[in-house]
DNA sequence: TCACCGGCGTAACATATGTGAGTGCAGGAT
DNA sequence: ATCCTGCACTCACATATGTTACGCCGGTGA
């Protein structure tokens, strides 16, 4: 069932048969959510953790002046709230951006995991290190970038994480991602989203029709957005 | 020695004699760097992870067009890059600030951490997972607040974890950050840092001479930076 | 003592992005 | 069939922020 996971972890490092198997007696259950639901909300204070195993859900917060800025997007095999297990309060929401079929992990699950599995561990929290990675990344691409640099810079990201995770067909993966979702995602307006897409159409960088997105020039498209994937850490390593 | 760090653990949890111990014999030794060097650059793959014990460090990216964004400023008590435990290859640099004293760990001594300590495990990946939360604080920071606002989040939140570690006197803290790197802390020109500063002083919420920062209206400072502090994480828990 | 340099402050002007309003289309509900 | 509603798309205009250029000051090194 963990399969995304697993591929995600075993990209990384060797896990052995036991750890796999600790992982999937970890799951209590699945979870179902419809889009446009929160998966968790924000102040909640979990005592289980949520593995997306299929869908698109997005980490969120919402401002005094009713603004909505997205700070993650996940994609089927994410932890999206590892996090609470430490953190324990949750300081934003998590919202399923399409229908989202979850694997949901307890508390005490985890706990017994740290106690007894080292290895497994700092595979959990390598995770949560990755996360961290990609929020750098997007700081810098927020505050540095162009709305159309940021904008490529994320289709990029997109596009590769979707990828390891088996879910790109040739050069064109399913993203089903409105443009005031984007607009909260890049802090941009929808109206700007909008000319920013115009922009890479109209330069036959991509194509973008329903919800399938295909990259029509990947080399121009990772230069426009100063893309490189290092900051994603697919490297296989010892941990 | 390491009195910084564990006033921030035991913060937010119970730290045994014996934890103290582990982590005080994990100091290798203590590094002294330079104003505007580097501790750790981009790229490195680091034997030793770094936990700042006295003076200003920030962690950035350099773009393909020579600019630079800050995407953490870290004070006395941080473990400037302890994902590189896990992550191996740095994807930013670090650099000091202000001259600094730094404790540095070995890899090889956490990883005994992570294998003998459960406990003491789950508390520095906290530490991690707190580095996230102030990633995604920023990154809505970024998104969505108008620079004045942002300002006045960043001081909002030096404030707060300078006091937690002893940096604060009465209302004001010591700062030693130019505009320049205020600018590339928070995506703007080092004009545009100026006229907020103006701004705000104008106002009568800060004063800021030299690298004295004195907060005049907290209340206030709070509300235009929308600032709470629940993603600090300064709640004690059991983990 | 002097020259230099880094950092702050300011002005005039340029531009990227936001705002408010509106159109048209496709799909779902009735 | 018909009406909604959400979403993509566009336009005209407003404004926040960037750019370039410069002056001033205080400290530091020759």
């Amino acid at each position: 069932m963990l399969t995304p996971l697993i591929l995600r972890l075993e990209q990384r490092d060797r896990l052995s048969d036991e750890e796999k198997r600790v992982l999937e007696n970890a799951v209590s259950r699945v979870r179902v959510v419809a889009a446009d639901e929160d998966v968790v909300r924000e102040g909640d204070r979990p005592a289980e953790s949520c593995l997306l195993l299929e869908g698109f859900a997005a980490r969120y917060k919402i401002l005094s002046n009713g603004r909505r800025q997205i700070t993650a997007i996940h994609v089927s095999g994410d932890f999206v709230d590892l996090h609470s297990f430490l953190l324990k309060t949750m300081d934003h929401g998590v919202v399923a951006l399409t229908p989202c079929r979850i694997a949901v992990v307890s508390h005490a699950a985890l706990e017994k995991i740290t106690d007894e599995h080292p290895h497994l561990t700092r595979l959990l929290w390598l995770m949560t290190l990755i996360d961290g990675a990609i929020h750098r990344e997007w700081l810098t691409a927020m505050g540095r970038l162009s709305a159309t640099a940021h904008m490529a810079h994320l289709i990029c990201e997109l596009f590769l994480r979707l990828s390891v995770v088996g879910r790109s067909e040739e050069d064109t993966i399913r993203l089903p991602l409105t443009q005031a979702e984007l607009g909260d995602t890049l802090g941009l307006s929808t109206v700007h989203v909008n000319r920013v897409l115009q922009e890479l159409r109209k330069d036959g960088l991509i194509r973008w029709q329903g919800d399938a997105l295909t990259i029509l020039d990947w080399e121009r498209l990772k230069q426009v957005g100063n893309f490189t994937s290092t900051y994603l850490n697919f490297q296989y390593e010892q941990r």
